[in-house]
DNA sequence: AAATTTATGTGTCCGGCATGAACAAAATCC
DNA sequence: GGATTTTGTTCATGCCGGACACATAAATTT
């Protein structure tokens, strides 16, 4: 990927590097110790945040003077600068929050919607709505995987391949859009749970298991931008039929579907959630056969994440979702099937299974993490001076 | 990653990047197509060309002139530059050979061994033997994983975690080592059928299944260095006890393994893998055991295919060992099956599977690729001038 | 055979960028 | 109040790549 390389393009490389530090970075920081963090020199630091000053992308404000020596600034987003708008598209409700650099996000509105692609012309009023000036990039998280960037499909909304380029295109900021699941992951790379880990997985457990693979603070997209349908591999030896269209899938005997198959009721996507969570609670409060059911469930999921474990050697694995409450309830019995799942000459090190932290908000931060990448593009800045 | 960036470093990255598209190219080329490829002027390529000419890392050989215009010089390795040396150390035998920039090898020795680790101390001799002051690197490949890069872990050799640190570091250029299935995924990468694929899947079938997700161009090593194990995932609902120490896995379905039990004969490492082949003859024969053993063998692998598919979205998958004769007697089998375990929204649009064209020279072909990708990393460069 | 066209190499100048050293400024410590 | 510490600022320097003009070598045209 290295593309042409010039002296002024060294610029803004330096100037992106300032950015995604300040961005990236879990408290303020000033600008001496962004010399030092990037390894130039002070003045160097001096000229990039005073072009990016003028620019609008960086503020400085008077630093708490902590211990001796002259009082520095610290490095904060510019009050008029970019800002990113996040969408979290679920089933059956949005959420329209504005994030700036650095992460920091506002809630500004959350609907229910009727379930049909008439749901992005009421996203599409709120941003206008809302919107400013500053608003300088939209990024979208649906649930289902969204072919190419562009055609979505989410079969229990009967959307089947549904052209994205009409809905979201023109009239509003640049958008980005990608898989809730995999933004979700995203969002524990980058600021959560997996933060600096080089090689990890996540996966968001509801009715599927949807995950990504994260390499390097990246998540992993494929050929098509359709990677990360873990659930749908047959890694528990299930016969049974998965609406994906296989038979065997791992989300069969992982998450709501499994939990509600065994007390049977249909595999809908509707209350069944709601019953879910139910018999967790019940499992939690002594019912037998919710315990047995939930352990059913962690014992498949363990499986499952040793597998992958086996071909992707993760350094660690975080859940979100029911995963959540699995670990809580059953992180023993899943770390055990993990291991038994497990190749014998790697039981001494298994992956690491946490509970993602970034928490419901996953989706939400993930959009505005990939919304920011696209502002943070080094021609994108250049443009802006 | 962006390491800090001076003025000098730009003049090395750009070297790097010249001699990267040298290393690359299938074929030389001029200096006025480089400057183009790279987006340098004329100029500049003429001063970098000149610097590496005096590293001795380029050279300039006068060109066919071909069509009209001024003639010009092409690129080519010099011929008193650096060599990487790779060495193919298979279960019974090692190969070593001398490859340069670009990429051409030269078989230099091959030999059987005792199967125990002081065969490192022949290929040792070898190379001092071969060895000039040219040879600036060194390229490992290994059947089983190497954990961390340094453990070695051959469960058939009864090589348990065997410490390279002590049989590889000192007295020899530096080297790298890494597993045989992913360097041939790699070479494929580089090289071969997957050459410009962005996100693709190599496996190497034989009595495992061994592979390697490939993105970029670069082979994905995990977190301990040991991930591409895809053999022992459990994908095709097997029930038997593998070697590894879980049950159920793929590769008991797929490659040597189930041919061989399949006609009663035990799952070992020697005789084996040619009785193997004598059943893949059989087959094509016309021998209706052996071929139904076959079939079901490109079932078992189409459907492991397929379901790797639905996580990873690969654009491409290629083959090697066992999985060449596989497609070419039953490649439709193969992609009827991959196309039954991909999810439907998927089948419109299924992965390549191709048999790899690098063929038997992959492991060497790759562990060149990473010991020319150590001699091209830019402090390496830098050093030399 | 001479002129033209096309593609390439060479030399020079210029602006941009980061470095490093020296100095200035602003706080704390003794 | 002076020493110390940390940071900001200024300036000269070196290097890099771009732009331009010009030279060179062949093929094609006239």
């Amino acid at each position: 990927m290295p593309q042409t390389m010039t002296s002024a393009d060294l610029r803004i490389r330096n100037q992106v590097r300032l950015l995604r530090a300040v961005h990236d970075a879990a408290e303020p920081f000033t600008r001496a110790e962004a010399a030092r963090l990037l390894g130039i020199g002070r003045n160097t630091a001096a000229a990039l945040v005073g072009e990016l000053e003028r620019a609008r992308l960086l503020h400085e404000v008077p630093a708490e003077p902590s211990g001796r020596g002259r009082p520095t600034t610290l490095l904060v987003p510019h009050p008029e600068g970019p800002v990113a708008f996040a969408v979290d598209f679920r089933e059956d409700s949005w959420t329209l929050a504005s994030v700036e650099l650095g992460g920091a996000a506002t809630e500004l509105e959350t609907a229910e919607h009727d379930r049909t692609p008439g749901v992005f012309a009421e996203i599409r009023e709120a941003v206008a709505r809302h919107g400013t000036a500053r608003v300088a990039q939209i990024g979208f998280a649906t649930p289902g995987p969204i072919r190419d960037g562009h055609r979505l499909h989410i079969s229990h909304l009967g959307w089947d391949e549904v052209e994205l380029d009409g809905l979201l295109g023109e009239g509003w900021p640049p958008t980005v859009i990608d898989n809730d699941a995999r933004l979700a992951g995203l969002a524990e790379s980058r600021r959560g749970a997996l933060r600096g880990v080089g090689t990890a997985l996540h996966f968001h457990i509801d009715f599927d298991i949807g995950g990504t693979l994260l390499l390097g603070g990246d998540a992993q997209r494929g050929a098509h931008r359709i990677a990360g349908e873990f659930g749908h591999m047959p890694l528990t030896g299930s016969d049974l039929e998965c609406m994906c269209g296989v038979r065997g899938c791992w989300s069969l005997d992982v998450g709501a579907n499994a939990l509600v198959r065994r007390f049977g009721a249909e595999p809908g996507y509707g209350t069944g959630r709601e019953l879910a969570r139910a018999i967790l609670r019940r499992a939690e409060d002594g019912d037998a056969e919710a315990a047995s059911a939930v352990n059913d469930n962690a014992a498949a999921l363990g499986k499952g994440l040793g597998a992958l474990a086996n071909a992707l050697d993760p350094e660690a694995i975080s859940l979100s979702g029911l995963g959540v409450d699995l670990i809580r309830l059953r992180g023993g019995l899943i770390e055990e099937h993990c291991r038994e799942a497990l190749m014998a000459f790697r039981r001494d090190e298994p992956p690491r299974i946490v509970p993602g932290t970034v928490g419901a908000a996953g989706p939400l931060t993930g959009a505005a993490e990939i919304a920011w990448d696209a502002i943070l593009d080094p021609v994108r800045v250049k443009n802006r001076l």
